[in-house]
RNA sequence: GGGCGGCUAGCUCAGCUGGAAGAGCGCCAGCUUGACAUGCUGGAGGUCGGGGGUUCGAAACCCUCGCCGCCCACCA
């Protein structure tokens, strides 16, 4: 490869570059993990996405740290497993097929089952393709050889075998229970995945006779479900309705005797303290319902309308039949008042309908034993959270956690292995039995339920590597070491993940857990498509390169629990990309076929900027490492922002310029000691304009993908220098503003007196960095002061008293505030000395600066 | 109803264990300085959400109030 300049365009061109690196990376095989490696295994398992369309914003932002980790990792001699895959997503993917059916003017049912299946195949194709090439656009370092998908017949025969497994435990079972039904879904779902919507209601109350007379007035926003209400409850301790327990209310418009219960969950205060139960429809009523033994009854079908037979209700859809009966209450005096009532309701995260409580006949499986080794690994500290709070989201929702329901009613996801013969014995088995293995029976039919998408996304972390097979994968690459996703789904998939992982793998899938933040639109509203506030990260790529979109990412990812989309931040990394680029510039020409210049030793450097740079490569390289292992990334970006434009180009190229001119072979050194050490550390952050230059320093070079990160460089932390060189910025800065703050200074020229010894290299820097001659004596003219010395500008026959009183003020004020404190004889006493000490020396600073203006 | 996070320059955000208010963008002024106008130099701009408290000293620690956002929750 060329290692001339001659080809680097003047800007940096991302586009013309990206593309190019990916595919020489893949070729050359630098993805694929290889199980029997020496090299320590670092194992990831990507976070399959929802194969139910394009990636999206904290897709991006995921793949960002994720990959950025395992590059990291590589370069520091693991052998990385950084697998792939997506989701089938049960109930999202079946409602995305249904729009677009529904856009066609068709359904799912007139379709049929095969052709829904095929179109369903159809889609896996194309969106799986679209997922990969994004994936590879944000130039993820992926094992496509391992590619999975929760639809592959591996993978079902995994999901099969966990489900056995547990039937096999007896954690599953299968009852009848109050569930959430979505009506549109025609399915139950689970607890996790309702969305409470606040919704503006009718609280009505409604009169019902005691038998033998009096009466209970009730309140309820539901008035429809009181069809199917068995009791009546009220709080134990409510003396306003002590004589009324034991008695039979009578339900109106249905006649039926409902016994007046007292129990706990009852309310005193809220409404009249009075509850109807419907055990039928309302968790909580189920709940009173077991409690006392309360006949349950099913007052609505499936699909949301009334099942009320003999009633005039019968057949009516829920609210229409709310209507019919809050009129028929009100005409027959039972309605005592409405009033305006907001709440929350329950609505289906997927298809948004409302979701209505009512008993189904599920697959259950029970969590008890799950979330007691969970709660024991977490209490061994096994898993490690970043941010740590939410280890308490986690821990929290463990301890309340109640039986899943794993049984969709789905036509789109993993079939129950649940097999019934026609004399209808139960077969619980991976393989589809060919007879029944109690009568023989070979008539035999499965379950139609489907499971839960989570279900099966609960085993990836070993399901992907080849479970329950012992595979080799298994074995070199189990237990995997990072997670990283959106906290919004810590409890559906991460807390599952780990309980499966203990118990079908005896220990936890991930040491560490990763919660970056969420990417919300500018405006502070979420992102999403349908509210059209979605950014879309190819448009971002297209704009500004993948590199500057991943660096924006590791910069916010984990620095707040939510960030604002702010475009201009990610323009703000293709400049960075581009100052890199063009800081290497005069690096390669100085060198250009030369012999490639030694690293130098510390010990060799004469030049303050040279100790200096070096100095700040140290620390650099210290910090940059630090934010990744400490999953602080974005501590990471910017010291390595920081260290290539504020101080590698804005002052030691500035410096360096013209030896490098001139062919200096150890500010050549110097040059590529810092550009080398500073591609490998922003390598796993911008991996293609890194990748780039890499290929175009002097020398014989590998890709840097696989490059070893910088060793530790404590041996060039020279802080002398450092302090040394800060000294010099500083005066340097106070003379270009008087330059350009003083009326009638040139913009070069003009000369120094400093008021301490000096050793001749650093005077030699002050003069060429502030383009002023350093003297002993200044000649006559009017002096402005500087921190610790004079500056006399030759075309400046008289200073303008306004600029000189103006900095006298600044002075002045700061010297107060310094001077209250010590005169303070609190904090004299108080602080600490070398405190004390500081603002003594402060003091005697601006005292001295002040005087000095005359 | 419980819990968590945020409120710092016009905008988006840094400021970790309390000792001189920061960056990027935007704005103003000046620069075709042979790496970069995706640039360089300088400048304006903040009583750190309000109120208490702890401390010699608080943007940082404690209490409280107010908004904004999230998570969890069986009050009809």
């Amino acid at each position: 490869m060329s290692k001339t300049i001659s080809d680097m365009p003047t800007a940096y061109d991302a586009g013309a570059i990206e593309p190019g690196w990916y595919a020489r990376w893949e070729s050359a095989n630098l993805f694929t993990a290889n199980p029997s490696s020496p090299k320590p295994k670092f194992t990831m398992c990507f976070p399959p996405p929802n194969i139910t369309g394009e990636l999206h914003m904290g897709h991006a932002l995921q793949t960002a740290i994720y990959d950025l980790i395992a590059r990291y990792k590589r370069m520091t001699g693991n052998e990385v497993l950084f697998l792939p895959g997506y989701d089938h997503a049960a109930i999202a993917t079946q409602n995305v097929i249904e729009k677009q059916l529904a856009r066609e003017g068709k359904t799912k049912e007139e379709l049929g089952r095969e052709a829904f299946d095929a179109r369903v195949e159809a889609w896996y194709k194309s969106v799986g393709a679209t997922i990969i090439n994004q994936l590879r656009l944000l130039g993820a370092s992926m094992d496509w050889s391992r590619l999975r998908f929760t639809m592959d017949e591996r993978y079902v025969h995994s999901v099969m075998t966990a489900f056995v497994a547990f039937y096999d435990r007896g954690w599953i079972y299968r009852a009848p229970r109050i569930v959430n039904w979505c009506p549109h879904d025609q399915s139950a779902i689970s607890d996790l995945e309702v969305k409470w919507q606040e919704h503006h209601d009718t609280l009505y109350y409604i009169r019902y006779p005691i038998e033998g007379g009096g009466e209970v007035v009730i309140a309820t926003v539901r008035p429809e479900t009181m069809l199917a209400d068995t009791a009546v409850a009220v709080n134990p301790s409510d003396p306003r309705y002590r004589s009324m327990v034991g008695k039979n209310a009578i339900l109106p418009l249905v006649g039926r005797k409902l016994p007046v219960v007292v129990d706990d969950a009852v309310e005193k205060d809220f409404g009249t303290g009075a509850l109807k139960v419907t055990p039928g429809h309302d968790p909580m009523d189920y709940d009173i319902g077991q409690r006392h033994g309360l006949d349950v009854i099913n007052g609505m079908h499936l699909d949301g309308r009334m099942n009320v037979p003999g009633l005039p209700y019968d057949g009516l859809p829920a609210l229409e039949a709310r209507e019919k009966v809050v009129h028929d209450l009100k005409a027959q005096g039972y309605l005592v008042k409405e009033e305006p009532y907001t709440h929350e309701v329950g609505h289906c995260d997927r298809c948004d309908a409302i979701i209505e409580p009512l008993i189904s006949d599920q697959w259950w499986l029970r969590m008890e034993k799950m979330r007691d080794k969970a709660l024991d690994a977490s209490e061994a500290g096994k898993v490690r959270w970043h941010p740590e709070r939410y280890e308490r989201t986690y821990l929290d929702w463990l301890h309340g956690l109640r039986d899943w329901n794993i049984g969709r009613q789905l036509w789109l996801g993993h079939r129950v292995p649940v097999y019934y013969c026609k004399n209808g014995h139960r077969t619980v088995a991976v393989e589809r039995p060919t007879e029944c293995p109690e009568c023989g029976n070979r008539e035999i039919q499965q379950d139609p339920d489907v499971l839960d998408t989570w279900f099966s996304s609960a085993l990836w972390p070993f399901a992907t590597l080849g479970w329950p097979e012992e595979t080799e994968d298994l074995r070199a690459f189990y237990p995997t070491d990072m997670n990283c996703t959106a906290r919004e789904i810590i409890n559906l998939w991460v807390s599952r993940m780990i309980m499966t992982g203990i118990e079908f793998m005896g220990d936890v899938p991930f040491s560490d857990v990763v919660i970056h933040c969420q990417v919300q639109a500018s405006d502070g509203r979420r992102m999403s498509k349908s509210l059209g506030t979605g950014v879309d990260p190819r448009e971002l790529i297209t704009k500004y390169g993948t590199d500057a979109l991943r660096a924006w990412a590791a910069s916010v990812a984990m620095s707040s629990q939510d960030v604002r989309f702010d475009e201009t931040r990610v323009e703000g990394y293709r400049r960075f990309c581009n100052k890199l680029w063009n800081g290497a510039k005069p690096v390669l020409r100085s060198i250009g076929d030369g012999p490639v210049p030694n690293v130098p030793e510390p010990d060799d450097l004469e030049l303050i900027e040279d100790r200096w740079i070096l100095s700040r490569v140290a620390s650099v390289q210290r910090e940059i490492t630090q934010g990744i292992e400490e999953f602080a990334f974005q501590d990471s970006i910017n010291a390595g922002y920081g260290f290539i434009w504020n101080e590698f180009c804005d002052w030691w190229l500035e410096a360096s310029k013209d030896r490098l001119r001139a062919g200096d072979e150890t500010a050549q050194a110097v040059a590529i000691f810092c550009l080398d050490n500073a591609i490998r550390m922003l390598h796993p952050f911008m991996p293609f304009v890194t990748e780039e230059l890499w290929s175009r320093l002097p020398g014989e070079r590998d890709f840097v993908m696989r490059a070893a990160w910088p060793e530790d460089l404590h041996h060039y932390v020279d802080g002398q220098a450092e302090v040394e060189f800060e000294r010099l910025m500083d005066i340097v800065n106070q003379i270009r503003s008087y330059r350009k703050t003083v009326p009638g200074a040139p913009a070069k020229g003009g000369a120094v007196k400093l008021f301490s010894e000096n050793d001749a290299d650093w005077t030699r820097a002050l003069s060429m960095l502030g383009q002023v001659a350093v003297i002993d004596d200044l000649p006559p003219g009017k002096e402005l002061a500087l921190t610790e010395g004079s500056i006399v500008f030759p075309a400046v026959a008289a200073v303008d008293p306004a600029v000189t009183a103006k900095k006298r003020t600044e002075l002045q004020k700061d010297l107060d505030r310094v001077q209250a404190k010590l005169d303070n004889p609190e904090f004299r006493a108080k602080a600490p000395e070398q405190v004390i000490a500081e603002q003594e020396a402060r003091a005697e600073e601006l005292r001295a600066s002040i005087d000095r203006l005359g």
